[in-house]
DNA sequence: ACGTGTCAGTTGATGTGTCATGTACTCTAA
DNA sequence: TTAGAGTACATGACACATCAACTGACACGT
């Protein structure tokens, strides 16, 4: 039906090499770090920002669904995971009683507030200060554009 | 000693943030749509591109290691998946026992042809399309910007 | 020949992500 | 008022990544 399939031109494929070379290790190294220096996870971590973002540090789990943009199931899985080391605690919702909030511990705001700041400055480090602002423009332009382009194209 | 940490500005975060999430989203969608089209992992189709790369379709483990930059555990681990799938076989070495080759069968020869045109197509449909040249040449750029910063600050 | 170190790859444990399915609850409409 | 549809979350099975510990083979000096 369609013609030869179109191959990357080799500026592309550079481009494209490079990019997914980025991601890997880029975030193998943010994994490393932050488990090496806080005992967290990367998706840890993302679930205490998500929480400490408000106030109460209490989250309908559909709701920190949405904020972390999660599929229901990992969601799930990975509560059930900081449940057990402490991190946070369900709670029931009176009301209804399918519904549950995910509130986090003590011990997880401390977790989370001694991480923050070596995490900060390894962004800092490793991305922010190895490009120019203008260059940082760039790259916050391109990534919305993009996942434009995937939300436009589900299929 | 140092000040207060050093947050990021809004635009940094911005930028940041929308880098972060098109990790995200991007390698979803992509091993998704390998798992749909090709019954492929992302991982599986990095190995199998290594080994077409290459004439006789045959690597020393070390060798593809190397070639697609991962560790030894992770690779001893998918070859062997890979070879209960029938996609690949596993060569002793004559000359040092120790050493062995990875070998791609014609299934999974078959398998990567029938799946490479379709990825392509969507890493061009998605990536690619979405930004001008120059967009794509800074992606480039800034991509290899902070591998290097990632290669200089190792600890 | 014989330790000893190093090399190449394996293995098991644990945490993580995804899919399909399950279950308890709530809502709605006949 | 109750059957059936839909909601909110849980669970089990499997693929994947990482770490640490392990095995077997080579190399080499004594």
């Amino acid at each position: 039906m369609n013609e030869t399939p179109q191959w990357l031109s080799p500026a592309e494929q550079h481009a494209w090499r490079n990019f997914v070379r980025l991601h890997q290790k880029l975030r193998a190294r943010m994994e490393r770090d932050l488990q090496a220096h806080a005992k967290l996870s990367g998706a840890d971590f993302e679930i205490l920002v998500a929480l400490t973002d408000v106030p109460a540090g209490r989250l309908r789990f559909q709701d920190l669904g949405r904020a972390v943009d999660w599929e229901q199931s990992r969601l799930s899985h990975q509560i059930a995971r900081m449940i057990k080391r402490g991190l946070v605690v369900r709670e029931e919702c009176a009301e209804d009683a399918r519904r549950a909030f995910v509130v986090i511990t003590p011990a997880g705001r401390k977790t989370i507030e001694a991480a923050a700041p070596h995490h900060v400055a390894t962004v800092r480090r490793l991305v922010i200060d190895a490009l120019s602002p203008d260059e940082l423009a760039t790259l916050a332009r391109i990534s919305n554009r993009i996942l434009e382009q995937l939300d436009e194209a589900p299929p």
